[in-house]
RNA sequence: GGAGAGGUGGCCGAGUGGUUGAAGGCGCACGCCUGGAAAGUGUGUAUACGGGCAACCGUAUCGCGGGUUCGAAUCCCGCUCUCUCCGCCA
């Protein structure tokens, strides 16, 4: 979310980001005059209403004032000048809110600002080579390269591999649960279970980062924090939670009290059990509404939301949080994309990280996560590639991408496994997340960050067509293989 | 799910319609006192939005939303969260 301060300020600055993300030029300056217009509306009927608000307050202060000294003709002739504001002050707060709720909408939808030095593209296809820098001193990172492998024979794809071991069974799952789903039984489901566990023992133990074990059902709140909302509601799981006989419950209430106020002492005209009746009815309507919380595409959602509504002090950044969790993902617009295999799955495992930091050691920070993804992949031989990500391929909220394309011999491709992103300050504004810096001049925006260290399905994935065998058994990496209780090779039965 | 109690500033806690943005205390910051420190003492100590070059001024905020009223932390309604007891449950 952007400040509507700094538009209106260099209202530019944002009809250029939009363009390099891929917006028409006039389209984006459009937009931008809209929402200028928009706040100049808001902040002139904010003048115009705190200047009749504070009439009535001087105004109350003297009818309070008159009362006290019995003069009760200048109370009664304040009361009467005062009444004028009852109807004028709602009309002008109608339209503030309203100019306000559309200015609002209009930011929620607007992408982040890419950083300057991320390269101009349009799609995947101009995504540059990053080149490892600054993040030598991770744990893990020193390690080399593990170089592509040579196969005697042609290396296979994973779901033939998985499915002959008899461990990857889709016909079941969609059986269970449709397309993009995926049973794994025996070793398979071991395998994914260890690779888990080993990239989150590795956050934890060697990089420095926090488990957490998050609700992966979150409420909009938290959706729009991220900002998976309001945009991109047709990628996400909603779980509904409905009232049973939510018509028939309102009535009964209503009546009831209704009924209780009738037959109260003090009980006024029957007119006004009819404006009672209206107000208990609205309220219940707004009361027992379906409850809806949304399955989580990501644990970036509920770590980056730990901070939502909380000012830290700066000495506890940076925030490192980690977590395994399974992930939600519609796939709404991938129809035909990826359609074989666990590549692209409704339901999969992944381990998340999340950093809060300060604005000034956002980008470090940014280097040390990939640095941080890259160990885990390292440490299980999978060679890899990094990409900067152009502005046509960035994610909404990101202001810098790092992406983490694995080798998969089966395919004869990079496939993405990890994602690391900077969100600058546009997810800290969504969730309102701060910190007050030590020369305390009031609190200000923290830098979120998260990337993927890593998704287990598609490490798995990886895993089975780099170690795979000609025999159709599967070599478990050294590092798994204390996560395996000892074993080192996956074979049928 | 049922019954009850509660939600006020960084923390504790007063406050049932009229200078209460909020007493008092703790904490914190700065000063005085002291050889230094403790104790003591004085002053200050929220956030957001809007206006102004600025000093500063205005508005809103006492869990959230709605209502009554000239005026609400205070009265009414709904929701929510926390705590206690009962029930149910992995």
């Amino acid at each position: 979310m952007h400040d509507i301060k700094w538009i209106r300020e260099e209202p530019n600055g944002l009809v250029d980001a939009l363009v390099r993300r891929g917006t028409d030029e006039a389209e984006a300056q459009a937009l931008v005059d809209g929402l200028i217009a928009l706040d100049a509306r808001r902040r002139d009927g904010i003048v115009k209403l705190e200047e009749l608000q504070a009439r009535r307050n001087a105004a109350s202060k003297e009818i309070g004032a008159a009362k006290k000294s019995g003069d009760n003709a200048r109370a009664e002739a304040l009361m009467a000048e005062v009444n004028g504001f009852k109807t004028e002050i709602p009309a002008i707060e109608e339209d503030v809110k309203a100019a306000e709720a559309e200015l609002n909408d209009t930011l929620a939808a607007i992408p982040n600002v890419p950083l300057a030095e991320v390269p101009f593209g349009r799609d995947e296809h101009d995504n540059v080579p990053f080149e490892p820098a600054a993040h030598a001193e991770i744990a893990g990172s020193a390690l080399a390269m593990p170089a592509i492998r040579n196969y005697a024979f042609a290396p296979k794809q994973h779901f033939e591999i998985g499915e002959a071991l008899g461990q990857m069974d889709f016909e079941a799952a969609a059986k269970l649960s449709g397309a993009r789903f995926v049973v794994l039984k025996k070793q398979l489901a071991r395998l994914e279970r260890a690779i888990g566990q080993f990239f989150i023992d590795t956050h934890t133990e060697e990089h420095g980062y926090i488990e957490v074990a998050p609700p992966v059902l979150v409420k909009d709140e938290a959706m729009f924090g991220t900002a998976q909302l309001p945009k991109f509601r047709e990628d996400q799981f909603p779980v509904v939670k409905r009232v049973p006989n939510k018509e028939e419950l309102i009535g009964r209430l209503t009546r009831e009290a209704v009924d209780a106020l009738r037959n109260h002492p003090d009980a006024r005209p029957e007119q006004s059990f009819h404006q009672f009746e209206a107000m208990i009815r609205r309220n219940l309507e707004e009361g027992l509404r379906d409850e809806q919380l949304w399955l989580i595409p990501t644990a970036e959602v509920p770590l980056t939301n730990l901070v939502a509504q909380s000012i830290l002090s700066e000495d506890e950044l940076p925030l490192r949080f980690t977590a395994l969790t399974n992930c939600f993902r519609a796939e709404a617009g991938s129809a035909g994309r990826d359609t074989r295999g666990m590549i692209r799955q409704h339901q999969f495992n992944k381990v998340e990280m999340v950093s809060i930091t300060t604005p000034e050691k956002s980008l470090e920070e940014q280097e040390r996560m990939l640095a941080c993804a890259q160990a885990v992949l390292k440490k299980l031989g999978l060679h890899h590639r990094v990409v900067t990500l152009c502005t046509g391929d960035m994610g909404f909220a990101s202001a810098r991408t790092f992406d983490i394309e694995v080798w998969l011999p089966g395919q004869n491709a990079y496939r993405e496994i990890s994602s690391v992103s900077t969100c600058s300050d546009f997810q800290a504004r969504r969730m309102n997340a701060r910190y007050r810096p030590k020369d305390s001049k009031g609190p200000r925006f923290v830098h979120t960050l998260n990337g993927s260290g890593v998704a287990v399905g598609r490490a798995m994935v990886a895993i089975l067509e780099t170690y795979q065998n000609e025999d159709g058994s599967v070599n478990v990496p050294d590092a798994l293989v204390p996560y395996m209780g000892g074993r080192t090779r996956i074979a049928a039965n």
